[in-house]
RNA sequence: GCGCCCGUAGCUCAGAUGGAUAGAGUAUUGGUUUCCGAAGCCAAGGGUCACAGGUUCGACUCCUGUCGGGCGCACCA
């Protein structure tokens, strides 16, 4: 964005270079400027007077008009108002705002890309399912916000790397390994034998006949052709690992989601890096010996009880090769990780963190930071469905998709803040599917693109467009829009909240439709019809751009 | 019992570093098209921001407590 399009921080300055000169003794005072929720209130707002009201003691109107008589001259202040209990209302020109028009078309899809980043790296992981069953839901949730960061995070100037992480070895690998063998040999889970852990879904016996068909597997990170041999544990863990992680790889691609870097816990093993994290451990002095079982003393770190690193039977809690994990994230040089997951994952936080701490690896405590979204529970034929991979209960995400459409789903588990627990209706989205407000979003693109194919002149000329009769209500209220949004982008990426940018986005729907309604665009005099052209066109290039973030398509017609 | 998250209109949800009269969608009701896409627009009704204190010029927002819901509290992952 264009320095004399960015207002807020214009205005910061100048606000700035005015405090310094009424108030030299208070120059640390932080300028707030905000946009206020009502348009009579002035574009922009500052309340910096009623800040030094008290250190001044002056009445904050009082100091509001000293602050004004001392702001620098500006061209796009088009006049500044005293209100309510000393607020400064600054209104700007609309001659100003016009160039944001010009500023969209020309920079196109870049539109909307901040500096923020700085083109440091960070690693986000996100959805790493484990490879005993479909993606749910949960997985979806998971899956929307945390590719929907990425997005945002790569627009505000982030290196982003897509991470998934899962378990191929432990416990639960055993017991899907387990249960397919067992299927091998023709047993079913209602067989007085099958294990009480054991997985009693369907795609279980999917598996095992692949394996016995000797079927090839082709996954993002797994190439394995089955033995077909019913006795071979090892090899039965490896297909059905590749198998499982084929459909899950699958699944994200139909809904729009690729990954950078797979990794996988076995190779922490292998490659020594678990050992390795163990003996720094131990070097460090947090570690004891007790009940024949090694354990951390996280506690030095925060923890409310210390946890086990190797149990007495020789093995590695999980969490010891978590920390391994992030150390090597560390030292592939990401100076921010975050890690996108369930609320239920919530206590490994403070555990890796101690483990972190503990490396004395010079790693900040804070490192690495977390997304929780709250549990999805999905309600079908109005009772809840209780998602248990063992029992094979289930709502795939693949459902989700072919009955309410990808972009539907992706909007619908997006667009929502990721504290706030979510209720997935399955037959309400079925049914609401064309209530989706992403409908509507797309149907204000759709409708610019008519006007603009109807029109069928050079979109490229618009640009050189002259704006000055853009100044009615409906216009430069779009226009204050369009200059929002690399803010939005920053707030999204600040907050890690990307359901932002799907709020602003029915907005500046919402706007384009009232302008829609209330005015014509292909009107016979030339200079109107271009410059309201050129506004509908740079509100359907952020359109673009904004959907794009949320990974929905941009349909020109629907 | 302890820790984390949440509680805003009938329903689903927004409310960026505390700001001015708390907003959308949906549902309900009424209006709207000889004219670029009515999947739209315009309007009405609908609220003790769970509750009680506190901090201050100002609290949906911050602090404390209570109530209610979710998720965790393994030598499981």
């Amino acid at each position: 964005m264009s320095a004399a399009l960015n207002f807020k921080s214009h205005l910061s300055e100048l606000f700035a270079q005015a405090l310094r000169e009424v108030a030299p003794d208070h120059a640390g005072a932080t300028v707030l400027i905000e946009r206020p929720k009502q348009t009579a209130h002035g574009d922009y707002a500052c309340n910096l007077a009623m800040q030094l009201a008290k250190p001044l003691r002056k009445s904050p109107r009082d100091i509001a008009q000293a602050l004004i008589a001392a702001l620098p001259q500006s061209d796009v202040i088009e006049k500044l108002e005293i209100a309510g209990a000393g607020f400064i209302n600054v209104f700007i020109t609309t001659a100003a705002k016009q160039n944001v028009v010009r500023g969209v078309l020309q920079v196109g899809e870049s539109y909307g890309h901040i500096t923020l980043g700085a083109g440091r790296k960070v690693g986000v992981e996100f959805v790493s399912a484990n490879p005993t069953g479909p993606l749910h839901v949960g997985h979806g949730r998971g899956a929307a916000v945390g590719d929907c960061l990425c997005n945002v995070l790569h627009a505000a100037g982030w290196d982003v790397t897509r991470e998934f992480y899962y378990n191929d070895a432990g416990a639960q690998i055993n017991n899907l390994t387990i249960s397919v063998q067992l299927r091998c040999r023709g047993i079913t889970p209602d067989d007085p034998s099958w294990p009480e852990a054991g997985y009693r879904g369907d795609y279980i016996a999917d598996v095992a006949h692949a394996y016995l068909a000797q079927e090839k597997v082709d996954a993002n990170d797994q190439h394995v052709k089955a033995s077909g041999d019913v006795n071979d544990a090892e090899a039965i863990r490896h297909f059905a690992v590749a198998y499982l992680r084929r459909e899950q790889d699958l699944d994200l691609r139909a809904f729009g989601v690729n990954f950078d870097v797979f990794s996988l816990e076995s190779a922490l093993y292998t490659d020594g890096k678990v050992e390795e994290a163990v003996s720094k451990l131990i070097a460090s002095g947090h570690t004891y010996e007790q009940e024949a079982a090694l354990w951390l003393r996280t506690t030095d770190f925060g923890d409310d009880k210390d946890r086990v690193m190797r149990k007495s039977d020789g093995s590695y809690t999980y969490f010891v090769p978590d920390v391994a994990y992030h150390l090597d994230k560390w030292r592939r040089g990401f100076v921010r990780v975050i890690n996108e997951q369930g609320a239920d994952h919530h206590s490994t936080i403070t555990r890796v963190r101690a483990g972190l701490q503990a490396l004395g690896a010079g790693i900040p405590q804070g490192w690495p930071e977390y997304v929780l979204h709250q549990m999805v529970t999905v309600l079908k034929n109005g009772e809840e469905v209780k998602i248990s991979k063992r029992a094979g209960s289930y709502v795939t995400l693949r459902d989700l998709i072919d009955e309410v459409g990808c972009d539907a789903t992706r909007y619908f588990l997006a667009a929502r803040h990721p504290d706030s627990q979510l209720v997935f209706d399955i037959d309400l989205a079925k049914s609401q599917s064309n209530d989706n407000p992403v409908y509507y979003i797309q149907y204000a693109h759709a409708r610019i693109c008519s006007v603009l194919t109807q029109w069928g002149g050079a979109q490229q000329e618009l640009a050189q467009t002259d704006m000055s009769v853009l100044d009615s209500e409906y216009e430069r209220t779009l226009l204050q829009r369009l200059i929002d949004y690399p803010q939005v982008i920053e707030n999204a990426a600040v907050d890690l909240a990307p359901h932002l940018i799907a709020f602003y986005l029915k907005e500046l729907a919402a706007e384009l439709h009232s302008y829609y309604n209330a005015s014509r665009f292909l009107v016979d005099d030339e200079t109107t019809k271009r410059a309201r052209l050129a506004l509908v066109a740079a509100v359907a290039q952020v359109i673009r751009n904004g959907l794009g973030l949320l990974g929905v398509s941009a349909p020109t017609n629907m």
